[in-house]
DNA sequence: TCTGAATGTGTATAGTGATCACATTGAACG
DNA sequence: CGTTCAATGTGATCACTATACACATTCAGA
């Protein structure tokens, strides 16, 4: 495609792309349009042509790591029938979510650092956690009372320990081992949420 | 002071001030050396004698903010004699937490932006909340056998729900009472690490 | 084939971080 | 009291960035 070499064919895809490997390894803060257009072979005026402003393209690339971390997230695929399979598709997830946040930092800041609220994500990591929980209930593996809002107290643990474990501020104070911190805090979900194995 | 109007006096603090005047309802992004500088009254390169860099700006900018969450945390002060009262000094930090993150979000977020490892934050946050988990411990509120990584575990949840909260792409679905999730959130803390009241 | 819409180019403007030589000041010291 | 020196502020300047606009090129359909 586009031999032409003036019309690129897929100039916001391509733009799109170039600024996800951009901030894999210096953040989305060194996104720069001029730069991204070099990249791409195009001049860099062409860019507004597909993006309105930096915001929306910073919005576009945010939008793009956020389906990435919610692939991740939809990677454990273990069926879910019996309690204990259940628990540990549960769990996975949550640690494929971090493991996500840990290999790639710069992603995973940019995922929540610029969205409009308007927007939706087709495969969102909301729906996958939810099904999960659904999962645990139909299984008998965490009781109905727990359920509501049950997203909400799981991804905030599993997000908090993610940031915190990323951030220097903190990474000073914790010394002990990232696994065996991880673990404290799924199993911490596990109780909070009554989850049994 | 500065009557001198050539000489400043104090330009490192009052540029750090009007930063935190910026970042409060434009966010750390907005921050420009050579806007305070005017804001300030003084040429842009002055700043430069005293921060080497626009990133140690921002990180100055930062540590001030945080800073001010640490001095919210520490407003519960209720003596932790009894296991009620050491638990409601718990859970008032926690409050004090998310209420800064939400009152402040541009404050919040700038807090946890910029950091260097090296750094240490006198009256810091993590301190505080030590100090509640002791006095959990040794009023009864809490085993001691949960102690070891409770800080971890407590902030994580504290600093995911006020991500979350703040966070246009997940506040979508957060249709139900924020005061209501937020003690949701709390309440697992509370089961999660075993704290009675 | 012609025509218009979509897309890319080149140029210009304004704001930014950063550097450097120079000016101004206050404080220490004779 | 006066000199001197380090700290601090100024002004000019450079490279880079976002953004706007007039213009060029291409493609798709009537």
């Amino acid at each position: 495609m586009a031999v032409s070499s003036y019309h690129h064919g897929d100039l916001a895809n391509a733009v799109i792309a170039a600024g996800l490997r951009r901030v894999r390894h210096r953040g989305l803060d060194a996104v720069s349009g001029r730069e991204l257009a070099g990249v791409v072979g195009v001049a860099p005026s062409a860019i507004y042509r597909h993006f309105t402003d930096k915001d929306q393209l910073r919005a576009a690339i945010a939008q793009a790591a956020r389906e990435q971390l919610a692939r991740s997230m939809s990677q454990p695929k273990a069926r879910t029938v019996t309690k204990a399979s259940a628990y540990a598709r549960f769990r996975a997830i949550g640690e494929a979510y971090i493991d996500f946040a840990l290999n790639e930092p710069r992603l995973y800041a940019a995922a929540f650092a610029d969205c409009q609220p308007s927007r939706e994500d087709s495969p969102s990591g909301w729906n996958i956690l939810a099904e999960a929980l659904d999962a645990l209930v139909a299984t008998g593996a965490m009781p109905k009372s727990r359920r509501a809002g049950a997203e909400l107290v799981a991804w905030a643990a599993v997000h908090g320990i993610s940031d915190l474990l990323l951030s220097p501020y903190l990474g000073i104070r914790l010394k002990s081992d990232r696994t065996q911190m991880i673990a404290e805090v799924l199993d911490g979900v596990m109780r909070s949420l009554e989850i049994t194995r």
